[in-house]
DNA sequence: TAGATTGTTAATCGATTAACAATC
DNA sequence: TAGATTGTTAATCGATTAACAATC
């Protein structure tokens, strides 16, 4: 990687979704390609693909393009997706049910290892192999286990103090659903994916659409 | 609204996190903020609060800042929050049924009024009082009924044909949480919930992190 | 070698921040 | 009125696009 220069998020939040169209081309057996073709497919311009990408190192080779399984690699290995990663998963609900079931997951190496509810109900119930824990023992777990990643799937009031019980308990990634912002030390990284903000950027472009 | 100039997505993106704020104030019964004191809660500069409203009216008043309750509903105007959604789920696996279960978003006026699958163990499961239907009846559906979204919640090999069959049914908008980017005619609104790529940027940062 | 296409610098465009006059 | 704080213009910053020399 390009030494110290701090990366622009927007450049990163486009990876992963070059990692996806790298990928469907990799199926189809495509060997290489280059920016300018990729920018057809993808609707990014030439140039800022091979900006883009030229942050990370120079993939490409001048008169050929890029060969796409070397890219896809690379990016993932600038994603972090040659790793493992076990996660819990805090609020069992629907849900929580519903990652802990999205077995994709598996493939790329992200691996449950956990579920946790303070719901009596819901405690003891297995979800796809992995038996929902009382909440009270999430600190023990964590000093147990080696958990990288903490999935907040709790409603808002829930969400804060879950991601304080996360942090002691040493996880390095935060991944919160819960429909509020949380604030986490700086060393945790915090990714949001706050459905209901989605949900509500769509009825505004469904309102203004001519 | 400011006559006809194009306002930024980045603009709208910021609108559902200010209406949250606004939301969680209005609870606390705080009924006026000014911009430099909601920056302070919200990590914006007061300059961009100032600038991200004003592009929508001026609901603000010199001396005094914003009336906590009349810019949650603005607010809430803009994003088209004070209209009834009815939206449909195609794919009833995990995620379409988390989503079924969010009973959450019956209180912003968003009802979920029909499922459908492909799948035959799933057809004729009823999900929070919605019976999963045989995704072969979805364009009768759509003929017979208005609907308002389409939810894709099946896996991204069919992700493209479901948005079609809801374009020629006419919703408005697709929410699409399938890992795959589909096209939709220019007058369809369409919002992307990727959670893949959510998590993958998610581990950049952990792996990033000093 | 000639053609193609990258990597990279420079130019442009757009978004954020600063500043301040208007005004409640 | 004086103080506070907006709305808005101007300045800055950063991201995207264009251009082209380097090179495979």
């Amino acid at each position: 990687m390009k030494d110290h220069e701090k990366i622009s998020s927007a450049v990163i939040k486009r990876l992963p979704r070059y990692r996806r169209y790298l990928e469907d081309l990799l199926k189809k057996n495509v060997d290489r390609i280059s920016s300018s073709e990729l920018s057809i497919q993808m609707g990014y311009t030439a140039s800022q693909i091979r900006q883009d990408l030229n942050n990370f190192g120079g993939f490409g080779q001048q008169g050929y393009g890029y060969n796409i399984k070397e890219l896809y690699n690379q990016i993932g290995i600038i994603l972090g997706l040659n790793q493992e990663y076990k996660m819990i998963i805090v609020g069992s609900g629907n849900l929580g049910q519903a990652i802990a079931n999205y077995t994709h997951y598996y493939k790329e190496g992200f691996k449950v290892c956990a579920m946790f509810d303070i719901n009596p109900r819901l405690i003891g119930l297995v979800i796809n192999d992995i038996e929902v824990m009382d909440y009270n023992l999430i600190s023990e777990f964590l000093k147990a286990n080696n958990v990288d990643i903490g999935i907040i799937c709790t409603n808002k009031d829930s969400a804060q103090e879950v991601a304080d019980k996360l942090s002691e308990g040493n996880v390095s990634g935060i991944w919160n659903f819960a429909p509020m912002d949380i604030a986490v030390r700086e060393d945790i990284a915090l990714e949001n994916a706050h459905l209901s903000d989605s949900l509500h950027s769509l009825t505004y472009h469904m309102l203004h659409k001519k």
